[in-house]
DNA sequence: GGAGAATACATGACCGGTCGTCTAGCGTCT
DNA sequence: AGACGCTAGACGACCGGTCATGTATTCTCC
C-alpha cells in the first residue's frame, strides 16, 4: 500500500464527505448526527472535529461540492452547440435519471439536496442559506442563457423574459422534485419538457421539432 | 351519545397545537424539542404526552388541522361563481399574502408547511409521508376542477390535460414558496399567475379580460 | 346539600440515550 | 527527541418519553 509522504496519509476526510453527502440526501441535516455520518464513513467519531470544524461547516463542504459537480453536469448539458431546447430537454431527461440511479441504490428519490436543505435550514443558518442563494442563483443563470439563445432562434416566445422564465423553470423543476420525493416516483418529472414548452411559449406547431 | 365532562378542562392541548403549528412552520420538525414546544405554549412538559401519544402524533395532527383550514381557505377562494382563471389568480395572491402576513409576524417567509415537512420526513416517516400524499393529492384535485372549468369555458388551451395542468400548478406554487422562502421575499410568488396562464395555454390576446 | 367516588388534568423529577464538541495523548515518522 | 497526523473517550447539554403523585372538577347516591 503507496502512502504519500508529504500532505495528508488519510482519506478519512474524503470518506466522511462521500458519507456524508448520502446521508444527507436521505435524512437531511437535523435528524442526522455526526456520530452517524462517522460510522457509515467507517471512520473513527475522534477524528471527525480534525478535519471538520463542526458539522455546520461539513455542510457547507458538501453543499459546495455537490454543486461543483451539479454545475459541470449543466454546463456539460446546456453548453452543447445543440438546439438550445433540446440541451433543455436533455436536462430534464438527466435530471429524472439522476433521481432513478438514487432510486435504484437506495431505495428512495432522495429529491434535489439543494431544495432540501433551503427547507430544512435556511431560516436556521444564515451561511447555508447564503451559498443555496447563490446556488439557486448561478442555475437560474445557467437556464437564462439558453433560454435566451432559443428566443434569439424564435423558438421561444417573444414576449418572454429569459431570465423570468428561467426562474419559473427552476420552480418547476424544484415543485416537480418535490411532488417526485413525495410519491417517491422518478416518472414525476417527467412532464418537464411539456410544461418548459409552455412557459417558453414555445408554438404548438413548432413543438414536433425538437420533440 | 353525551359524554360527560367529569373532571377539570384544560385548553393545553389548544395552547400546545398553537405553539407547535408555529414553531414547525419556523424551524421544521427535527431541530424542534418537545421541551421547546411546552416552553412555547406555557404548558409543563409533564402535561404533553397526556394530550398527545408522541412528538410525531402531534406533528400528525398539526398537518391535519393546517389542512382543514388551508381547505377551507382554498375551498372559499376556489369554489365561487366567479370567472375560473379569477378565481386561480385570487388563489395566487392569498397563498402570496399569507407569506408576507407570515413575515410581518416572524421576519421571516416560513413557505409552505407540507412542502417543508415533506422534503424533511417523507423519507423518514411513512405515516406522515400518506398524509402530505393525501394533501398533494387533494390540492391538485381543488385545481383540476377550476381547471376543468376553464377548459370548458374555452380559456384554457384545448390540448392540455386538466389533472396534468394542475399538477403542474402545484408543482410551480411550491417551486416558487421555496424560492421565496430561501430568498426570505414573498415577492417570489408573485409570477405564479403568469405561470399559471403559460401552463394552461392561455392565449396571449385574451389574457387581458381577467387581468 | 353534603359526602365520597370517579374522572381530568398538573407537575417536575427522572430515565437511558444521543447530541455536537473538545482535549489529552497515542503511534509513527523525521 | 520532537513534530505531526490522528483518535479514544469523555463532557455537559439536551433528546423524546415515563411516571408517581397531587389537585381540581363533576359525577352519583343519599
Amino acid at each position: 500500500m503507496y502512502s504519500p509522504r508529504v500532505g495528508r496519509t488519510s482519506d478519512a476526510r474524503n470518506k466522511i464527505l462521500e458519507a456524508a453527502k448520502q446521508l444527507i440526501e436521505q435524512r437531511g441535516y437535523s435528524a442526522l448526527g455526526v456520530a452517524e455520518i462517522c460510522a457509515a464513513a467507517g471512520v473513527p467519531k475522534g477524528s471527525f472535529y480534525y478535519f471538520f470544524e463542526s458539522k455546520q461547516a461539513l455542510a457547507l463542504t458538501v453543499i459546495d461540492e455537490h454543486w461543483v459537480a451539479q454545475r459541470a453536469q449543466w454546463e456539460a448539458v446546456l453548453g452543447t452547440d445543440r438546439d438550445p431546447l433540446r440541451r433543455l430537454r436533455e436536462l430534464f431527461e438527466a435530471t429524472e435519471e439522476v433521481q432513478r440511479v438514487a432510486q435504484r441504490r437506495s431505495g428512495v428519490v432522495v429529491g434535489c439536496m439543494f431544495g432540501n436543505l433551503a427547507l430544512e435550514l435556511s431560516n436556521q443558518h444564515p451561511e447555508i442559506r447564503e451559498r443555496l442563494q447563490a446556488i439557486f442563483d448561478a442555475q437560474i443563470d445557467l437556464i437564462e442563457a439558453v433560454v435566451t439563445q432559443a428566443k434569439d432562434l424564435g423558438e421561444a416566445g417573444g414576449a418572454v423574459d429569459s431570465r423570468g422564465a428561467a426562474r419559473s423553470i427552476v420552480a418547476q423543476i424544484e415543485g416537480r422534485v418535490l411532488l417526485a420525493k413525495l410519491l417517491n416516483d422518478p416518472a414525476q418529472l417527467d412532464t418537464l419538457w411539456r410544461d418548459c414548452l409552455d412557459l417558453l411559449q414555445v408554438p404548438t406547431n413548432s413543438r414536433t421539432l425538437v420533440n
